[in-house]
DNA sequence: CACAGTTGGTCACGAATGTAACTATCCATT
DNA sequence: AATGGATAGTTACATTCGTGACCAACTGTG
C-alpha cells in the first residue's frame, strides 16, 4: 500500500511549525497586554499605516472582515483605537491608534523584531535560503489560494 | 515609530503561507471525500501504522486529545475505523482502518504526494534549501513549543 | 434621477476548538 | 489487598471562528 509519513508531509509540517512560532510569538505580547492575534494584526497594521479603514486592513493582515470587526472593536474598548467617519465613503470608517494604542505599539514591535532576529539567528546559514524560499512560495500559492488565515 | 512591516514578519508569513497551503490542500480530499483536516490526519496515521491508540495519534499528528476523539468518533461512524480494545491496558483502545478506510487512504495518498510534489517543483531550486530549513527550524523551536496544532 | 447591483461593516447562527472536570483503569507503595 | 497518584479517553462549557443574512451607502446604467 502507497504510504504517506505525515509527520514528513509538507502541508503538515507547515502548518506544525507555523503554530509553534506563533505559540512562541505569543510569549513576546501575551504576558504584557494580553492581545489574540486578530488583535495583534490589527494593532500592527494601523502601527505601520496611521490610517486605514477596517477592509484595508483585512486586506493588508489576510483576515476575514468579520475577524477584523471584532478585533476592532476589542481594541476600541480598550481604547488602543479610534473611529472616525470617513469624508469620501460614509460606510467606512477610518481607524487610527490613540496614543494609549500607539505606546503599546512601541512596547511590542522591538520586542517582535527580537524575537524574529533570534529565531532567523538560530536558523543560522538556513536563515537566508528560507526567507528566499518563502517568498517563492507566497507568489506561487497566492495565485490560488486568496482569502484569510489565521494565527499571528 | 520603530516600525515593523507585518507582511515581511515570519511568523505571519508562515501562518499565511501554512494557511494558504492547506486551503489549497484541501482541494485534494474535499471534493471526493469531505474530510475536515483532524479526520484526515488520524488517517494518514493509521494509514502509516496500521494500529495505534487514540493517545498513540495525536502524539505523531500532534493533535490534543480531544480532538482526536472527535474526529475518531466522526470516522467510526463513517466506518473507516473500528476500535478493539487492548488486552494490555483496557484504558485503551487499539484503531485500525476498516476496508473501507484503506480504500479511502489509497485514493488520498497518491493525489497528496502528487499536490506535494507540484509544489516542490514549483519552489525549483529553492525546494531543497526549503526542507532544509523546515528540518532545522523544527530542531529549534520543538524545544520550547510543544502541544499541538492545526490545519493539514 | 431612479433603480439595480456592489461594497463596507455588523450581527446571528452553527461548527470547531481548548480547558477543565470526570470515569475507568493502571501502577506503585505500603 | 488497599490506597493514592497517574493515564486513556469522553463530555460539558465557554470561546472563537466562518457563513450567510442584513443594513446603509456608493456607483453605474438607462
Amino acid at each position: 500500500m502507497a504510504k504517506l509519513q505525515l509527520e514528513a508531509f509538507l502541508p503538515y509540517r507547515l502548518n506544525r511549525i507555523a503554530a509553534a512560532v506563533s505559540q512562541d510569538f505569543r510569549s513576546v505580547y501575551g504576558p504584557h497586554h494580553d492581545l489574540t492575534i486578530p488583535e495583534w494584526r490589527v494593532l500592527a497594521t494601523l502601527g505601520q499605516f496611521e490610517a486605514m479603514s477596517a477592509k484595508a486592513i483585512g486586506r493588508h493582515s489576510a483576515m476575514h472582515k468579520t475577524k477584523v470587526s471584532r478585533a476592532v472593536r476589542a481594541l476600541e474598548e480598550r481604547r488602543w483605537l479610534r473611529r472616525r467617519p470617513s469624508e469620501e465613503d460614509r460606510r467606512e470608517e477610518i481607524l487610527t491608534l490613540t496614543a494609549q494604542g500607539e505606546k503599546a505599539y512601541r512596547q511590542i514591535v522591538p520586542k517582535a523584531l527580537a524575537f524574529e532576529h533570534r529565531l532567523l539567528e538560530q536558523l543560522g546559514p538556513d536563515a537566508g535560503p528560507l526567507l528566499a524560499a518563502l517568498g517563492r512560495l507566497e507568489a506561487v500559492i497566492k495565485v490560488a489560494g486568496q482569502l484569510e488565515d489565521d494565527r499571528t
